[in-house]
DNA sequence: TGTCAATTGTCAGCGGCTGTCATTACCCTC
DNA sequence: GAGGGTAATGACAGCCGCTGACAATTGACA
């Protein structure tokens, strides 16, 4: 999308809904019939990874423990991420767009509501397959909110850095979640192991 | 402030700022001169909890392990926060605001963004009591993000329910942290320990 | 009382967003 | 190829959040 190179060069508060629209030869308000609004437009790829995540957790073979399966999953989805990112926009562009989101509060706020919509689906599946009430037991809301945290604080922390590049981000979601077990657990040694 | 009774009234997205204004008596612009924006009147008292939080935290004994300390502070500021929320406005009215940000999609992604920076502070602070470096050593992140989720999925859990009390918000609270443990670890039994 | 500074109000204007209605484009049928 | 119905688009007006600029008001102090 053309919007995003907006975003990406010039800023998001800065770029006008006229100018994507004009970008686009469209008037503002057919741009408003295809998007509810401007922050649709400029997360809608960051939406579309998470739907993926979520689709891989889904088709996760059924009998894993939960953590397991999503940390499993997070290990294997990252090729298909790429792809299913590539469809849309340039992969770099999209790495570029996710530090605009990061720095930019409206958008970054959006983001965490939108994530939240997501973890909640989330839940659902893995009280699903773990066959328990996600209403009566605390169980699925503890785990996928503490994994979905911890998944944002590894991708908030790779889109500080400056080599943004998907394998980085692997790297670097692998070491926060691989931290959550011992970051719990008693009083920490001073040094953490890699 | 009389603004929250028109939120909790009215809604947030039907409560003009004029309407505010005019409550108080003063002009529009005058307000935005007090804050920058609608949300940050809304969002007021619930910042305030935070950072009293926050507080609690550092005013922790040193040598505390990092999430005894965090569990340990979150059942003993209750008290505190409810006398900070009175000095500010009804106790009843905040808790009926409670479930205003959570049911309004603006309003609760500026909610969850203002939540981030505290957790930011609360990071540093563990880091800061641990001797541990927050940039080289994920733990602090971690810990921090995990123990933050849960509180908030808790918080959101109590806010749906009928019963909205500090009392009950405690024991919802304290629950929800205390599975953070057994929600990790392999693959649960279909019965829950209360 | 006169003066300075801070607070407040008024006005104009931009940008996001929506409702309404006219216009256009498209497709199907006769 | 003409006609008619439907869906997509555009043009316009208007609300609301928010900001800058400037004038008016207030209040403290000399």
């Amino acid at each position: 999308m053309a919007a995003h190179e907006l975003f990406v060069t010039q800023g998001y508060d800065t770029t006008t809904v006229d100018q994507i629209a004009e970008a686009v030869d469209v008037s503002q308000r057919t741009f408003f019939r295809y998007f509810t609004n401007k922050e649709e437009v400029a997360l809608f790829v960051q939406d579309m990874v998470e739907a993926c995540f979520y689709g891989a957790v889904c088709a996760e073979p059924p009998g894993t423990p939960p953590l397991e399966c999503l940390r499993r999953t997070l290990n294997d989805v990252w090729d298909e991420v790429g792809r299913s990112v590539e469809e849309i926009v340039p992969l770099d562009l999209h790495l570029k767009m996710c530090q605009v989101i990061e720095t930019t509060p409206s958008l970054l706020a959006a983001h965490l509501r939108h994530s939240l919509l997501m973890e909640e689906k989330l839940v659902q599946e893995i009280a699903r397959r773990t066959g328990v009430d996600a209403e009566a037991d605390p169980r699925p809301r503890v785990l996928v909110a503490a994994f979905s945290a911890v998944m944002r604080t590894a991708a908030r922390q790779w889109g500080m850095r400056e080599g943004t590049s998907l394998e980085t981000a692997r790297e670097v979601t692998r070491d926060y979640v691989a931290q959550l077990g011992p970051a719990l657990t008693g009083d920490w040694g001073r040094e953490h192991h890699r």
